[in-house]
DNA sequence: GCAACAAGTCGAGGTTGCCTCAGGTTAATG
DNA sequence: CATTAACCTGAGGCAACCTCGACTTGTTGC
C-alpha cells in the first residue's frame, strides 16, 4: 500500500519554506518560457539553492508542476462553485470553459499532463483533476437539464475538447491562437438544436 | 540564403542506401513505441549502425521524423486528390478527416510536429504539409460551395479542429480513444443549419 | 582491371540534464 | 543549551545529444 502520489507540502522550518517558495516561483518562470520540460537544474539554479533541495521540497517533475500550478487550478474549482445556481445555465458553462482552457494552457505541456491526471490515480495532480471533472460536470449537468445542451455530451466529452482547445492555445506561443474562435465552434456545435 | 530546411534523400551509394532504410525502418518502430523523443541511439543502434551513420543521414531529428511520416502524409493528399469532384462533398469531407486525423496521430508527438511545421517554413515537414493544407482547403471549399458546412469556416481553424481530435487520440495511448465521438461532435457542430 | 575520389562509416568524447546519496549544517524544541 | 530531525550541498553515475577526425568502400572513367 501507500503507493499514493507524492504531494509536495511547504515545510514548517523557516529555511525550508523560503527555499521552497523561491523553488517555486523559479519553476513558475521557467515553465512560462521553457514549457514543462524546463531544466530542473537551471530552475534550482536560478532559486538559488542547489540541486539537491530542489529533489528535497519536490521529488518528482511531476510533483513541481502540481505545485506550481495548485492556485491556477484551485482558483477554477471556486470559480465553478460561484457559478452554480447561475440563472443562465449556459452562459455559466460557457464562461467556465473559457476560463478552463486558459488555466489548462499556462505553459507549454500542461494540458497533457492534467489529460493524463485526469483518469491516472498514480499522478500529483490527479486530486485537483478530479475536483476539476466534478466541478465541469455539474455546470454541464445543469446547462443540460434547463435543455441548452445537447443531452448525449457526456464530461468526459467536454474535458476532451476543452483539451483540445487548451493544446492549441498552447501551440499559439509565437503566432495565431486559434483557441477562441475553436471554443467558439465547440460551443455552438453542443448547444442543443433550437425547436 | 538556402536556409532551407534539410530534407532526407535517399542516398544513391549501395552502403548508404542499405543503412537509410535500415535506420528509417528502426525509426518508424521506435517512433510507434515510444513517441516523437525516442532515443536516436537507441534508433541507431536498433539499425545495427553508428551513430554518426544516423545523424550523416538524419542530421536532425525533425528531419527524420520528416522521412518517416511521408509516405503516409502523401497518401492522404493523394486521398484528398481522388475525393474531389465527390457528388457528395460534406461526405467527402468527413471521409478525409476521419483520415486525416489517423495520420496526425501516427505516433505520440507528431500533431504537435506538424501543428508546428504547418505555418514554420523552416522545418522539414513544412512542403508536405502545405500540400496537406491545400487539399484539405479543396475539400472544405466544395463543401462549403455546395452550402453544406458553414461558409465562416477557414481552412487554418478546420486543422486546428483536426489537430486537436488528433491530438485527443495521442492521449489515448492506454484507454479510452475519445477521437472518433470528438470528431462526431465537432463535424455535427460545423455542417450548415438545415433552412 | 584499377586508380582516384566522393561518399559513407565509425565511435570516442564533450556537453547537458536527470537523479541519488553520504556527509555536513541548522532551526526548533524542552 | 543540548539534542535531533529536518534541511542543505554538490560530486558523481547515468543516459542522451551531437560533432568530428580518421578510416573504409562503392562507383566511375579510363
Amino acid at each position: 500500500m501507500d503507493d499514493r502520489p507524492y504531494i509536495a507540502r511547504r515545510p514548517k522550518r523557516a529555511d525550508g519554506r523560503r527555499n521552497y517558495d523561491a523553488v517555486l516561483a523559479a519553476a513558475r518562470k521557467a515553465f512560462e518560457t521553457s514549457g514543462a520540460d524546463a531544466s530542473l537544474e537551471d530552475i534550482a539554479s536560478q532559486a538559488g539553492v542547489a540541486i539537491g533541495t530542489l529533489y528535497r521540497h519536490f521529488p518528482t517533475r511531476a510533483s513541481l508542476v502540481e505545485a506550481a500550478t495548485r492556485d491556477g487550478l484551485e482558483k477554477l474549482v471556486a470559480h465553478a462553485g460561484r457559478l452554480t445556481g447561475h440563472p443562465d445555465p449556459l452562459e455559466a458553462l460557457k464562461e467556465w470553459m473559457r476560463e478552463a482552457v486558459i488555466h489548462f494552457s499556462t505553459f507549454r505541456g500542461l494540458v497533457g499532463i492534467l489529460a493524463q491526471s485526469m483518469y491516472d490515480e498514480g499522478t500529483p495532480s490527479h486530486a485537483m483533476c478530479a475536483a476539476m471533472h466534478r466541478s465541469g460536470a455539474e455546470l454541464l449537468r445543469a446547462a443540460q437539464a434547463a435543455g441548452r445542451v445537447r443531452p448525449d455530451l457526456t464530461p468526459e466529452e467536454l474535458f476532451d475538447l476543452l483539451s483540445g482547445a487548451a493544446w492549441v492555445r498552447e501551440q499559439a506561443a509565437s503566432g495565431r491562437d486559434g483557441s477562441p474562435r475553436f471554443l467558439q465552434l465547440v460551443l455552438e456545435g453542443i448547444v442543443a438544436a433550437r425547436d
